[in-house]
RNA sequence: GCCCGGGUAGCUCAGGGGUAGAGCAGCGGAUUGAAAAUCCGCGUGUCGGUGGUUCGAUUCCGCCCCCGGGCA
């Protein structure tokens, strides 16, 4: 989300100052009218950490998507590009005629998901009608991970629940204060579609409602807060299960103790 | 003071003589090219209090308390 270049004060971009002390990389790397992906992500990535190494430098990941570091290090199936007019057309079925369809056409793969789950049942179906080949056959590879060709030291965060959250409702409140609302409404005078990254990220929608006037101030501050404070939650389940097992995980007193 | 409505899960509410159920929140989990996404699982709560009717009351009746609205 961090990549797209429409949301540097929802996405928590880095700062001039930031940057002056620090070089950040793939921030805004991306126009909002594009779809990123964890695979392109995952390549850019790697040049990135090329030139940094050929640099002399030490390149640090930093991130709560789980999946995209997983991809870079892991490496993913290597499926082509989807024909433009198969994915626009897949995507514009309801959920329940995706996997239906995906039921007669890949049903292997149906029985895997839940009929409700949109999003993979379009990825799925896409995969099956664009290369001819389905998805779990694609995934019996992967390729491209850079595990086994860097040092890594990987650390897991994973702080006290409350202390985090309290974080999650201030950070929202401060970006609503440092231009976020302008940052929307130039947003939505792009018209893009609604179905964009983008357009989904934390607090566009629920700043779009306020400017719409569906939603006051005060009940924008308490809407971006619990979807920021829901999906910390889910980074929580990620890094927790997710994560290698070898991978250090850091107790909550040691990260506060560090922070303050 | 009187007359209507209401008082049921953290919140908004549904239900109804055999001790109760949804959405949201919360918690747990999944996660292979939209991942700040997309999904899945988890509901014991003095059914406001107290008497009564009844084999049995959260449900019916009386009284009391609280919150809306109306009339004085």
């Amino acid at each position: 989300m961090q990549v797209y270049s429409d949301i540097p004060v929802l996405s928590a971009a880095p700062s001039k100052i930031e940057l002056k002390h620090c070089d950040h990389r793939l921030y805004g790397a991306w126009d909002g009218a594009e779809t990123c992906s964890a695979a392109s992500w995952a390549s850019r990535a790697k040049s990135e950490i090329d030139e940094a190494h050929e640099d002399g430098k030490t390149p640090i990941l930093v991130g709560g998507t789980g999946l995209y570091l997983k991809v870079l290090l892991e490496g993913i199936a290597p499926i082509p590009e989807i024909a433009p007019e198969v994915r626009e057309q897949v995507r514009a079925l309801e959920t329940a005629d995706a996997y239906a369809a995906l039921q007669i056409e890949d049903p292997l793969h149906a029985d895997v998901l839940e009929p409700g789950d949109s999003q993979r049942i379009a990825r799925a179906l896409e995969v099956k009608r664009s290369t001819g080949v389905t998805l779990a056959d694609w995934q019996q590879a992967k390729s491209g991970g850079i595990a086994e060709d860097i040092t890594l030291s990987p650390l897991v965060l994973l702080p006290e629940r409350q202390w985090i959250y309290d974080r999650c409702d201030a950070r929202f409140e401060q970006m609503l204060e440092n231009g976020a609302v302008e940052e929307v409404e130039t947003l939505l005078a792009r018209e893009l579609s609604t179905d964009l990254p983008v357009m989904r990220a934390i607090g566009v929608p629920e700043i779009a409602a306020l400017i719409r006037g569906e939603l006051s101030r005060e009940q924008t501050v308490a809407a971006g807060g619990q979807a920021t404070r829901q999906y910390a939650k889910r980074q929580f389940t990620w890094l927790r299960n997710q994560c290698p097992a070898e991978w250090k995980r850091i107790a909550p007193g040691e990260i506060a103790q560090n922070l303050h």
